[in-house]
DNA sequence: TGTACATCAGTGAACGCGCGTTCACTGATGTAC
DNA sequence: TGTACATCAGTGAACGCGCGTTCACTGATGTAC
């Protein structure tokens, strides 16, 4: 599909492109962002390490599209629930546990530690909107039966997304409070701040989501 | 008060390394963990690199006592809110957030992204423990009327913590998901992913609080 | 089908840099008599 | 109070290392006639 006439060359190109990706995956495994070395994947593939300068720029420029491919990750992920009928928010969050268990440091490129100084290009935010746009969706589609909350009460209008998604206070507390909780139990238990209390985060996890998810 | 019998000799040692420690938290502030550095450090000092191994042995122990400080700053500020009175978990968490916006880098330290590989050492698992402890104390304060939940009926035991501490399940579950949620709201508003959503996090925060704490 | 040319992936040497760490040393501060 | 000695903070040079990045180049692959 798409990508119509592709020459040999440009198959190479992306294969290559692709290769250096993973390589760089395996060290973000391994130690962590900061540690990604155009050097040490040039090696680990047998090419000098000037080698890589046909395929990027610069280091930060192989950072930037593997951050965006992680962004990018996660919203294939949800719209693939959503088409499988399962976009509530049960899908959508067990969606995004089996997306962060899959690859914690993935995980923790998009949503652990700031890099101080650092500014999301804007057409990562725009993904980054769509994954809330989602998100809200989900919330809009539930009955508006609540009572308003104080937080709700404080939202000056409707927050209105990319691509036409419009969210009424209700949707949109409801979607934050959702998506932090979500993260709340993802991050502490990734980050080993559950260990040794002697429970399973995965019930957390279900017992968080229970409690929105009935409402 | 302590430390009885400090020479001036010692009196300067400790100066010094409280000075390194500074520097090292600026650099942080500015460039992440990742970006601390002995030479430098020792430059906007006005001594030679090869001076600070008078008092680190080595990079990873300057690292080490920073992480071992920030866990135990965050302890001896819970103490503090419960030494005025105020330490049920309103107290509690707005002493969290107030501790990690004072310093977020110091607050990812301990709560961001792991370092893949690195091993927490004894000593700040024992402070780790204490923290779960002085949560734990403000949940088994609480009343029990609350009906058992699933999440509950899944958890082996009481959990035994340092000191003492003793939980029964109610207020473990109640304890683990204020702390889960807490954290969600502060991981997010500190990375960022609440920009442009249109919303004070603040009310987040306390929304999120005000449904725990009427429990 | 064969030849002439353009494209481009990859090489290897080189650049400057900052890093952590060691080591033999100097000189000031503190201690013992 | 003064002298002899021990302690120890800090120096400066040196080590090896890996990093990102540039540059002139070789040789293979693809294109045009």
């Amino acid at each position: 599909m798409g990508d119509a006439a592709t020459t040999p060359r440009e198959r190479y190109r992306r294969q290559v492109r692709a290769e250096i990706k993973d390589r760089a995956w395996e060290q973000i495994a391994v130690a962590g962002a900061s540690a990604v070395s155009l050097n040490a994947i040039a090696k680990h593939m047998g090419l000098s390490g000037a080698a890589l300068y046909r395929y990027f720029t610069s280091r930060d420029e192989l950072l930037a599209e593997l951050v965006r491919d992680a962004y990018q990750s996660l919203v294939s992920t949800f719209r693939a629930v959503a088409a499988r009928g399962d976009g509530g928010l049960p899908g959508l969050a067990h969606a995004l546990r089996a997306w962060a268990l899959d690859d914690p440091q993935r995980y923790f490129l998009v949503y652990g530690t700031p890099v101080p100084g650092y500014r999301t290009p804007a057409d990562v935010s725009v993904i980054a909107a769509e994954i809330m746009g989602i998100l809200l969706d989900a919330c809009t589609a539930l009955p508006a039966d609540a009572p308003v909350t104080p937080f709700e009460t404080h939202l000056e209008a409707h927050w209105t997304g990319p691509a036409g998604h419009l969210a009424p206070p209700g949707a949109l507390h409801l979607a934050v409070s959702f998506w932090s909780r979500m993260h709340g139990v993802l991050s502490m238990e990734l980050g080993g701040h559950f260990a040794g209390v002697g429970f399973d985060p995965a019930l957390l996890f279900q017992s968080e989501l229970d409690v929105l998810a009935a409402r």
